[in-house]
DNA sequence: AATGAATGAGCGTTCATTCAT
DNA sequence: TATGAATGAACGCTCATTCAT
């Protein structure tokens, strides 16, 4: 079965199909990257993958399924990456919330990941394929590190967890347009995990039910 | 001399003018919240504005000159509001930083800034414009962050309080596609609030210069 | 007032203005009598009226407004030469009744009507509107034929009459696929207005109420 | 040999093969009635076939060889409805002529035939092929109507024959756009066959060769 | 200060057709 | 027989921009 979930039925199922996918969404990917979503246009994407208008369509008959394609596909190459690292962490949960905390913070200095998220949540605003989306991935980041939340800070109700774990989580996404590949700031981004780790580490093990609920 | 630094010159010095150029811009940021960059159009804004693409053109020749007017427009909206924090808060630092933690997160429930920001930070990877943009809003909001820092830790050099004041600042606007207006924790607003008052304040009285420039 | 019905608001009010739209619209009554309504296109209309594409959509939104007054303005000619026949006819029914038939017969040798006809009736199978103007540009066809026959043979009812106006109306409207301008039988129109004056009359005179209602 | 004449040779002559082009067939069909020529498309038939549009080209290998098929195939059905009339109608001319414009009129009211026939005739204004068929078939249609009037009045010349029964089946077709299916005036599709019948059968037997061929 | 008219480029999309498999 | 892949032209339409009035 093919991956890619928005192409025509029937279409891509044999070898030269599958490459002339893979030439699209990279040219697509590159496109949203380098001009914006604004600037994304069917036929910016055919001259990129080297192909006609026509048979571009006759993959993605709509640029809106072409997008939602776009969207996994450059989304998968993080996930991927990121699920990589549950494997391979010893038991100590502090350890692997430095190492989670670690992996993302740096990962903002990706040229791509500084352009492509900023686009995402834009679009997420106005498209619903693009907010389903994000909830689906930042659900899945937000994960393991609940799981190392509950178990450093044992007091903490699961609905406590999970509003740490969307703090974290949402507080180094907010690096992305200060501290990204080609930023002002991206020279200090080794700080920034510094702090970040520091920050939400100490918050986790001295942070007390009262203090996330409390009313003023 | 006339606010609006966009339009052209000898233009909108008239009271009719002056009326017209905020029919403009209300238009073009309804626009730009409801649907997005992408769908920002000259002829959707005139059509909002209920003027014709020519009057619009009489005050905006080109649509980039419209867009700069428009993000700075949208943003003054914020800044004077941002900036009435500092008169009325006495001296005490630790409390003056709460209250500016505590007006961020919370106009994260502004659904204008919810939308508007994000399409802000994806324009500025596009937009030479939107970037520099972008550096003054935030330099602006830093100072006073930076103030309450330095006089909560004053060990800590100049170069360390202004990234311990950007990682509090982006922190919370990496908040905005989470719980802000319309996104499914926005019923979670006044907790993170309370994590990030807790959490920021915390850090900034216990980091150490080692903790910021620490090569691991 | 602009008697065009279906252009944009403010458009076409100007002298220039509204030459331009006298260009547009005999360039497409030329398309769709020439090329037929599945060849009509916009380009080909701007072509034919040597105007931009551009400036054709700015008199018409869409190719459903151009068709519309397209429509209107079509049959508009054979309407004002039909009702023209009214005045100048002395008050003998016969005399008048005979006048309208040579009239429609005599004028399917059109070649417009010969083929804007038939294209608008086929149109009216699958077009709200074209059907809808179908209907009152034959009901006002009818009109006068109504008032003939009532007064030739006062017996019949005003549904009887009404159905025997239609089919007058109808079987004079068959004859454009046949005798119309360029057809097989175009030499024969002369014989077919006379069968068709001669078979109508005797039929207005002879037929009875029971001959329209009987049940077989 | 098979009966469907414009399908690539050597095509269409195994059981499946036959079966496919009767799919093909009426999907256009279909497709023709319901949405008119103009919106006929090889894809749109190829989805309605549910075939692949490769398939449908190996059968039909331009669109206009699938339109002649298309058309012998729809006048086929009336064709042989309509011939089967001719038996099992005893020898009187009266009656025969009575039953033929009974069924030609109240044929009107099958919806298929209410909106083949004005694509039909739209089409012969540009099309050849659909021009020489309609003289093909309506001629078939009127070697009966000329076999009743030539022993009715056996005054006329031949020649005045042709135009009398050319006379009556252009009137009767005239019928489809109002009286057909789903038109404003279909309840009356049986007083139309009165009145016709009425008519017609007067007129053939009254109308003289002076009526015809007088010049006024 | 405001409108109407016009252009030319580009958009997403549909289409008939060709061809290798 | 049948499919999937590909092309190039045309479609209806939107757009930023220019200009005369």
């Amino acid at each position: 079965m093919n991956k890619m979930r928005n192409i025509r039925k029937g279409t891509g199922e044999s070898r030269r199909g599958k490459e002339t996918i893979l030439l699209i969404l990279n040219s697509a990917k590159t496109i949203l990257i380098e001009q914006g979503y604004s600037k994304l246009s069917m036929r910016k994407v055919a001259v990129g993958a080297e192909i006609s208008v026509g048979n571009l369509q006759y993959y993605y008959p709509s640029k809106n399924d072409l997008l939602k394609d776009l969207l996994d596909h450059s989304i998968d190459e993080f996930m991927n990456e990121f699920e990589r690292l549950r494997v391979g962490v010893n038991n100590d949960p502090e350890l692997h919330l430095r190492s989670i905390i670690n992996f993302i913070v740096l990962d903002l200095g990706n040229p791509t990941t500084t352009t492509f998220y900023p686009e995402l949540w834009a679009l997420a605003n106005h498209d619903e394929y693009a907010d389903k989306l994000m909830d689906q991935i930042y659900a899945r980041v937000r994960l393991p590190l609940e799981d190392c939340i509950t178990r450093i800070n044992p007091k903490l109700s699961v609905e406590q967890v999970k509003k740490v774990a969307l703090f974290i989580s949402a507080s180094m996404e907010g690096m992305t347009m200060f501290v990204g590949n080609g930023k002002v700031w991206n020279d200090s981004i080794k700080q920034m995990a510094n702090i970040a780790i520091m920050s939400f580490l100490q918050m986790v093990k001295k942070i007390t039910p009262e203090d996330i609920d409390k009313v003023l």
